[in-house]
DNA sequence: TTCGAAACATGATGGCCGTCATATTTAAAA
DNA sequence: TTTTAAATATGACGGCCATCATGTTTCGAA
C-alpha cells in the first residue's frame, strides 16, 4: 500500500453492487467495519508474483490488470477487472503464493479486506461463500474459454473479439495496441495491421487511440471465426 | 446413466483420500447416504454441452476426460481426471449448462451426487464448501497457466509437457497420438513427428502405444522452453 | 477368424504471423 | 519549453506447423 489507508463507507459504494464479495447487505455492514480503503496511481503494482497473499482486493473505482510474464519474456492479461472486481482471491483461497502481476491501469480505489476478516465472514454467511464460489467458477469458465479460442481462433479474429470485449466492458476506455495485444495473445504489429485493415474496410474508425467501432455486426462476425 | 444405480460404501472407497469433495469423515458419511454409483464403459458420454446439470460427479475409479470442441471441429481437452477427481461442478455452481463434454476414456465408476443434497452438505459443512473453493482455484490455476503455456511454448514443448504430465498423473495410461494431440493443443501429425524426433535423441521409447521415458531431465528441458 | 474402421506413419505444400529493422509521432517528464 | 522514452506505423523475411494426401498397421467387433 502506497498511500495512507482512507475510510470510504460501503454504503454509499457502487460497486459493491456487482460484486461477487459484497451479497447481502449484512455481508457488506460486517465488510464495510473490516475493509481498509487505498488507492493506486495509473501504473502502480497492487501485488507480484512470488508474494504470499495477506488478503483480499475489491475495485472500488478504476482499472485493474492481472498479467502473467511467460518465460520468454512475453506478457499476457488474464483478467482485468473494474468496479466490483475482486482481485487476488485465487492465490489466497489456493494457499499459494501470487502467480501474476495485478497492475492498476487507471486511478484506483481499492478496498483490501485481511484474509483472516475474510474467511470470518465466509464462516458466518455459508451463502455468501457460495456466492463468491459461483463468481469463481464463472472466471474459470471465462479461462478456459479464452484458452481455447486463442488456441483455435486467427489473430484477427482475436483481435475483433478484444476490442468488442474491452469496449463493452470498459467504455471510453483507451487502450495501447500493446494492451490489445496482450489481452488477444498476440503481437502490436499484428495488432496494428489488422486494425488498419478494419479501418480500410470501413468497421472501425481510429480516432487517436480511441477505437470506434462503425460496424459492429462485421466485426462480430470476424470474432467468430469463419 | 446407462447401467442400473449400484451401492458402494464411501467408507472401503480410496479415492475419497484425494477428492476434494470427501473433506473429512462426517462429511463423507453424509456424501456415502446420498449418492449413487453409476457404471460407465470406455468411450461412453457422462454429460454434454448444452444440458443441464442436476448434479455432481466424483471418480470413484477409472478415467475422466472434459472437452470442449471448438467451432471449427477441433476437441480440446480442458481436463483429464481420475479417481478423486470431480466433474460437472463448474456448471453447476455457475448454474449455466454444460460448455464441455464428460467422456469415460476407460471404464468408469462414478458416484453420483444430486444437486439438492450437495447443497445440504455445503450448509451443514462450511468447512467442506472453502476446501471445495480451494480445489476450484487450483483448477483455475491450472487452466490459466495451461493457456499461457500453449500460447507461448512450441508444439514440441508443450507435446514434452504433455506426455510428462499424462504419465505422471496417469500412470501405464496408453494414449493416442490424437488424445497428445488434442492435451497438447497441437496436431495427431505433429505429435507424430516430434514423439519420432524424440526417440531419435533416445529420449523416449516407443513400445506399441505406450511411451517409455528414457531421460527424463532431457524432456524436462525440452518442456521448460529453451 | 475375418473384416473394417481407426490409428499410425511420413512426405509435400503453403500461409499465417512473429521477429527484426527503421522512421515518425505522441506524450510525459524534466 | 525542451527532452526523451514510449507508442505508432510499415516493410521484409522466414520458420513453424496445420493441412492434405496416401499407404500401412493395429485392433476391436462381428
Amino acid at each position: 500500500m502506497t498511500t495512507p489507508a482512507r475510510k470510504d463507507s460501503c454504503l454509499t459504494c457502487d460497486a459493491k453492487h456487482s460484486s461477487a464479495l459484497c451479497s447481502s447487505p449484512d455481508v457488506v455492514k460486517v465488510i464495510d467495519s473490516v475493509k481498509v480503503t487505498c488507492h493506486y496511481k495509473a501504473g502502480q503494482t497492487i501485488f507480484q508474483q512470488g508474494q504470499d497473499p495477506l488478503g483480499l482486493f475489491a475495485v472500488q473505482s478504476g482499472l485493474v490488470k492481472l498479467e502473467v510474464n511467460s518465460s520468454d519474456g512475453h506478457a499476457h492479461t488474464l483478467r482485468m477487472l473494474g468496479p466490483g472486481g475482486v482481485v487476488g482471491y485465487r492465490s489466497l483461497f489456493a494457499h499459494e503464493p501470487y502467480k501474476a502481476n495485478a497492475i492498476a491501469i487507471e486511478d484506483t480505489h481499492l478496498c483490501y479486506i485481511p484474509k483472516k476478516e475474510l474467511f470470518q465472514v465466509f464462516a458466518d454467511h455459508p451463502e455468501a461463500t457460495l456466492n463468491f464460489m459461483q463468481s469463481i467458477c464463472k472466471d474459470l469458465r471465462f479461462a478456459e474459454e479464452k484458452w481455447i479460442d486463442q488456441m483455435d481462433k486467427e489473430a484477427s479474429e482475436r483481435i475483433a473479439e478484444a476490442i468488442l470485449f474491452l469496449q463493452d466492458h470498459f467504455t471510453d476506455q483507451k487502450w495501447t495496441r500493446k494492451e490489445i495485444a496482450q489481452w488477444a495473445g498476440t503481437t502490436p504489429e499484428t495488432v496494428m495491421r489488422t486494425l488498419a485493415q478494419f479501418e480500410k474496410e470501413g468497421l472501425i474508425d481510429q480516432a487517436g487511440r480511441k477505437i470506434i467501432i462503425l460496424n459492429r455486426t462485421a466485426i462480430q462476425t470476424k470474432a467468430a471465426h469463419t
